[in-house]
This record gives structure tokens, C-alpha cells and sequence, in this order.
DNA sequence: GATAAACTTGGAACCGGTTCCACAAACGCC
DNA sequence: GGCGTTTGTGGAACCGGTTCCAAGTTTATC
């Protein structure tokens, strides 16, 4: 039923070869002939069939993503950024969401097959050794995000400093009470973002000669409402902390909304900070430590075309800028 | 280089034909034979290829999903219900996000030829009797999000009713003086859910004999900062609306900015309603007009797998409930 | 023990493109 | 006019699966 190259061939008086030559805009083709079988292209309204050009091209003209909880804002920024530079390209994009450990093994080992992907992205989620092998021995070049892996190019921004910097903003503003509130330190999917930024927190610390109380370190399941029931957790102590580092937005977002239901006002009597720089933050003042979501979609698909480009993957570890954004949820504390 | 099923037929000493029932689960194979073929695919690491799979069968085993600006919170929740139902199927997932009428124009066209997809979901876009005709006749069943066709299956909320019950929920808490910020009557995309939303307000204040003061009705771009100024348009008047109605609750965060910016307070001074019920309208304790955002992805796969294994698209209209969720942003009129 | 029916199996044809090779025609050169 | 080169073209082979048909083998039936 539906038009081939073959009735094209035909009904033009030519050989396949030529019709796909005409297709391919190669020049070992007369003007008079291209004209004669670009029109009956058009007359016949004739659409090449992608998969059977992928078929003899071996390349399957598709990039993967594979991200965790991609309705997260911060993995929907990044989304966009990787979304804006396949449109221009010649490639379609495939999302798997993962949600489960066992769905991100399935995903891991079904991209590694040679003819499923021409190349993936991975998102925050931290790749074994074998799964890098699988990828590898298949010939499928991959760029992480927000992960890493000594092997595999990898877009990353230093968590550690932006923990550091994040809490040097709150001692310049004279607090020295600081808690910190952050996912758990062993979740299904081994995220580090977390502690990184809790490492840098506490090396702040330190340099600063403050000691850190450890009940101020709270840990639970990602979330604004987790978040919010550890605030109230930290409130509640007989000497609470004047200020509370949450490890994203999302979370931050929780602890205001503690804050709000004990009247506690901030950020007079709580300073509070998150992370990510997701849309929100801004429409709620928050002040947080940004970070190129977008940019880092935008670089990964660059960096993954140029080595689907090249075949030889040069491992690249491209580090991206952080800083604190000084909105209305900090400040020095009324006496 | 990698490994096909003449390998495994060579290596297994079986002809071809054998080991592809063998992949297939056909019954057709002694219990002997299938584990001999079953232990060379496994000791040759063999999966088929999915293109040539895709070129045989002639079926993409992918379903493209065409979203308008796929970051925006109510599409990412549909998103969210079509990825969860597409991951426990044989479909891949692929996605086109829109955001220019020529990015449409070339997805609708490019997704209509045989062989690039098996199915599609479109969201939020009304195509052209063009546009249907040419999936038409390329065979392609699509359902529609948020959107309809005469002679398409789609699942849509009756905006006109939401708008209603949003008005009516502020008449009957006293308010008379009620305001519409919403979308330009004629967008890129021409969406109809704002117009539709007003058109519901309208009726509810005739059928409770309120005048509407057309200047209480303000129309501009999209998102929260457009809304914020037009909100502060409102607000400025000698005889401003004591209540605003936002066509969805980015926007409604937008009016809660300009309120908070000029000290008004809200819900006493100043009621407002919004419209999709996102996540953070929760957290925001925004009043709004409950839409099944994931339910509507979740339902137009189901629909769009039925089409495509029916292969006689039956269109369906499906209607889904909407409900205002009374939050903290209305209130009656203090004196 | 002959014949029919059921079960297995191999392999060619096919899906719809691309590409390489062979060959013919045109061209330039001496 | 003969010979090498360039240009244009057709078509076979190939990509890696599925499926159908023919044929061989086994089992059931009388």
C-alpha cells in the first residue's frame, strides 16, 4: 500500500539507485533525471520509510534518555535543554523514565544493544562498572549527567562547593546554628548530590572553626513533605538552628511551609536555602544555589553527538559553575 | 561486528527460521531444539536487532507523543500518566515538543507518513482537517489531549463547566465583582481551554444576574510575569474586582505575586481561583479548579493502544470531571 | 503395513532502503 | 580513430529480522 522507492524507480523509467541518489542530493545524478523523479516523488507523495533506512544505514537515527523521575523540576530543565538541540537535529528522541531499581537495570541493559540507540544520556543516575562495559562492548556512546564515571564523559557541577558555598553564605550572615536537611544517605538509586552538598557544608563549617551539632544533620526520602515533617523535627529542639540548608528546592519548599505553620518568621528568625535554582524558587524568593540545568541538557546532546560523530569517545569531564542566588529567605539574625 | 540470528542458526546448527520461532515463543519448536538455541543466544549475548524487527513486522513498536511546551506543569503531569502505561508496554516512547507553528506544521507532517510511528498522542493542539486527513491516509490513529477533532478520539475536561463552577464558587461566596485573566484570543496555537474557561464564567454570571464589567477582562501571554501585570492593571482601578479567576494557576501565582507586592491581602482583601490544580497549587494552598491531568495521559494511551490493535480507530469522546478544590485563596468579602 | 494427519524444520522471499560494482555513453587528447 | 577518463545509470547484494511454503519425520488410524 504505501509508496516504496520501487514504484518510484518505476514510474520514473530508472533504477532504485538513482531515485535514492536523487534522495541523498548526490551529485552523480543528471539535473534532467533528478527533475523527472523529484517529481514524481512529489506527484506520488513519496516518504523514504525511516526504518528502513536505519535498517541499511545501521544507525537507528535516535538518541535515549534515560532519566530518573523526569517529572522532577530539575530534571524537567535539563529535558528541555537536551529537547532544544535534537529538534535541530536529524535525531528523535526517546525518554525512559525510570522509578524503580529494577526498571533502570532493564533500561541499562536493553540500551545496550547495538541497534536500539545511537547514543544516551543518562541523568543522576550512577552507571556499575558493568553496565559501562555492556554500553561499551556494544558500541553505544553514552555522556552522564549529573553522575559520573571515569570512563564516560559526563556533564557535572561541584556539589561540594556549592554545599561550601551555600554555607559560607549563611556564617557571613552571623548564623552558626545550621542544619542541614537532605535525602537519605542510601537511596535506590545511590544518588551523591545529597551528600556532596553536606560534605561541603560541613567543610565550611570547619574552616570556619564552627562546631556542628550532629542532631542538625536530617536525612529522609526526597520530597517537600518529608522535608517538612524534619523541619518541624529541627524546630521543635530546646536550642533550634537559626538556619537550615535543604539539599534542593523542592525540599526548601518544605520547610518554609514548616516554618509558616509554626509562625516562624523568615527569614528574620530562620534563614532557610535550597538548591537547584528551579523555576519556582524564584517565584517564591528563595534563595538557593543555581545551577545550568538547561545548559547541562544542551552540552550533553553536544557532547554525545560529537562522539557518535567521532567514534572515539574522549572521556570529558565538563564542570559547571554554581552560585549562591540571594533572595528573601536569608538574612542576618533580628536580635 | 555484532552478533545477528545467522550466527546463532549456524552455531546452533538450525536454520534461521527456527531460531526466529524460538524468539518468538512459537510453539512450533521441540522442547530439545529450543534449548540448544536458547543456550547459543545466551552464550553469544544475542539480541535481535528491534530495526530489522521494526522492518519486518512493519510496525515502529514507538508511539510519539506531540506536546506544546512539554516543561509546563499540567503537560508534564499528562507526560507523566502516558510514560507510566507506554513503559509496561512493547512501545518506545518518543517525544516532540512544539513551540513554534512551523515546529508543529513539521511535526504533524513528518509524523503522518507511513513507518515513523505506530500511534500518536497530540496534546493541547488542534490540527487542521489537513492535518487528519493526511494521518488518514498514512494509516497513523491518533487521540487528541486536551483537544478535538470531529472525527478523532479525545479525552478533554469541559472547560466551559470548570469555568463555571470556578465563577460560581466566588458568587456564592458574595462576590460580584469578579475578574478574568487569561490567554489572547488568538494564539500561535490557538488554544481554546481559556476562551472556553471565560465562556463558563460568563454563563454563570448571567444565570446569577451579574453584569460583567468588560474591563475585568484582561487577556495576555502566558505565565505567571504576564499575569502579575495584569493583575496590578486590575488592581489600580478606582472600582477594582474583589475576586480574579486566572485560566490556570500559573497564572494565579502570578495574581498572588501582585497582590502580596502591593500588601493585599489574601483571601480577605482579595480572592483568588486558578485552574489545573499542578502540584504546587497544593503547596501554595491555591484555590483551583481540579483538571485529571495524569489520568488524561494515562487514558489516551489506553485509547490510542485499543486504535491501534482494532486498527478501526472508533472515536471516542471522553469527558473527564473537573471539580473546584477549595483551598485557602477565597474567602468571603471582610467588611 | 499403508495412508493420513500432525509435528518439525530449513530456507527462500520479503520488508524498503543504501551502496558498490559494472557498464555504457560522452568527452578530451594526441 | 584509438584510448583513457569522466559521468550517469541500473541493479544486485546487503542490512537482520519474520513468515510462508515445501519437505522430511513421526505418530495415529484402520
Amino acid at each position: 500500500m504505501p509508496v516504496t522507492i520501487y514504484d518510484v524507480a518505476k514510474e520514473a523509467g530508472v533504477g532504485v539507485g538513482t531515485v535514492s541518489r536523487v534522495l541523498n542530493n548526490n551529485p552523480r545524478v543528471s539535473s534532467e533525471t533528478r527533475q523527472r523523479v523529484l517529481q514524481v516523488i512529489e506527484r506520488l507523495n513519496f516518504h523514504p520509510s525511516p526504518i528502513a533506512q536505519r535498517l541499511s544505514l545501521r544507525k537507528t537515527l535516535s538518541i535515549g534518555v534515560l532519566a530518573v523521575y523526569f517529572t522532577r523540576p530539575s530534571v524537567v530543565e535539563r529535558l528541555r535543554g537536551i529537547e532544544s538541540v535534537i529538534a535541530d537535529s536529524e535525531y528523535d528522541l526517546m525518554v525512559y523514565n525510570v522509578e524503580t531499581p529494577s526498571r533502570r537495570d532493564e533500561c541499562f541493559r536493553s540500551t545496550a544493544s547495538a541497534n536500539r540507540v545511537d547514543g544516551l544520556i543518562v541523568i543522576s543516575l550512577a552507571p556499575a562498572d558493568e553496565d559501562v562495559g555492556r554500553w561499551a562492548s556494544a558500541g553505544v556512546p553514552v555522556v552522564l549527567v549529573d553522575t559520573s564515571h571515569p570512563t564516560l564523559p559526563c556533564i557535572i557541577v561541584d556539589d561540594v562547593s556549592g554545599g561550601y558555598e551555600a554555607t559560607e553564605h549563611l556564617i557571613k550572615l552571623g548564623h552558626n546554628k545550621i542544619a542541614f536537611i537532605g535525602d537519605p544517605i542510601h537511596t535506590a538509586f545511590n544518588f551523591r548530590s545529597s551528600r556532596d552538598r553536606y560534605e561541603g557544608m560541613c567543610r565550611a563549617l570547619k574552616d570556619h572553626n564552627i562546631a556542628f551539632n550532629p542532631d542538625f544533620y536530617l536525612a529522609g526520602e526526597h520530597g517537600r513533605e518529608s522535608a517538612r515533617i524534619m523541619a518541624h523535627r529541627l524546630l521543635d529542639m530546646d536550642d533550634p538552628p537559626t538556619a537550615i540548608f535543604a539539599a534542593s528546592d523542592t525540599q526548601a519548599f518544605g520547610v518554609l511551609q514548616a516554618a509558616k505553620e509554626r509562625g516562624i518568621e523568615v527569614p528574620h528568625e530562620l534563614s532557610v536555602i535550597g538548591y537547584d535554582d528551579v523555576e519556582m524558587a524564584e517565584y517564591l524568593n528563595l534563595t538557593t544555589v543555581h545551577q545550568p540545568l538547561f545548559d547541562s541538557g544542551l552540552r550533553s546532546v553536544d557532547l554525545l553527538l560529537q562522539s557518535i560523530d567521532s567514534a572515539t569517545a574522549v572521556p570529558v569531564r565538563q564542570q559547571l559553575p554554581v552560585h549562591v542566588v540571594e533572595r528573601s529567605t536569608t538574612a542576618r539574625l533580628k536580635h
